[in-house]
DNA sequence: ATTTGTCAACGGGTTTTTCCGTAGTTCGCG
DNA sequence: CGCGAACTACGGAAAAACCCGTTGACAAAT
């Protein structure tokens, strides 16, 4: 079980490295929605580097960041946090929180239901 | 949406009160794992006091902490963030990485299959 | 060639987090 | 009464998080 921590700060500018693949310092602060000073995202990165969540690569004179942690092993290791923190260990409970969101269209549940049927068969 | 953050530490202790239902100083020093010091654990309660996410009352002459905030709801709020932040606002990705975590049981599974089936029912 | 714009590095100020020691209170007990 | 045990309040040190200004490098435009 790796320990992946980030602070809020840091956990946006990850997210936003996710989900557009890479970035330049521009590009994120761009994409943040709140307008932090070009140093101030620079900064970010740096310490995300620093702690090896994130590399770069030259691109022209800039520098362009890749996430080195995969979105899906830093979920899996924030979801195991949160289950044990507050739904006491239960990945049921924590389901049942998820599923009990209004909001979720019927297609959403649909596609649930069936990814937990796929899950269910190879249970053997 | 209620902004509800916790850091790491103050993410221990709301475990323990949530799990616990309360719980004194003296307590919550003692199930926390780390043997930190006892004005230590006071001091994050009475951040979380000032926060508002704890209440106390007096028990004795030691105080006893209640959340003020229930599990469920600060549950929700960082589900919400991390779908967000992680699985690119998709409930069904973030189900997904539940689902397919290996060491559910089968019947863990299978109560999920009976909620989900129940949640699907009422969607009409 | 000078100016203008974009970039990273660096340093620093402010706030928050984390952790603890000390002091003072209260209570029970010998 | 006096003492020790358990407790809170308070202050503060050290580190981390957060944010930005300035500087110097480099290149493109004028």
């Amino acid at each position: 079980m790796t320990e992946i921590v980030f602070t809020p700060r840091e956990l946006d500018v990850m997210s936003i490295l996710w989900r557009q693949g890479s970035g330049t310092v521009a590009e994120v602060r761009e994409t943040l929605g709140e307008d932090l000073a070009y140093t101030s995202v620079l900064s970010v990165l740096q310490t995300l580097e620093e702690k090896g969540h994130v590399r770069h690569e030259g691109e022209g004179r800039a520098y362009r960041y890749f996430a080195t942690v995969e979105a899906e092993v830093a979920g899996k290791s924030a979801l195991a946090r949160l289950r044990d923190a507050v739904y006491q260990g239960s990945s049921e409970l924590l389901f049942a929180q998820l599923v009990g969101d209004r909001g979720l269209s019927r297609e959403e549940l649909e596609r649930m239901r069936r990814l937990l049927a796929e899950r269910l068969k190879e249970e053997r």
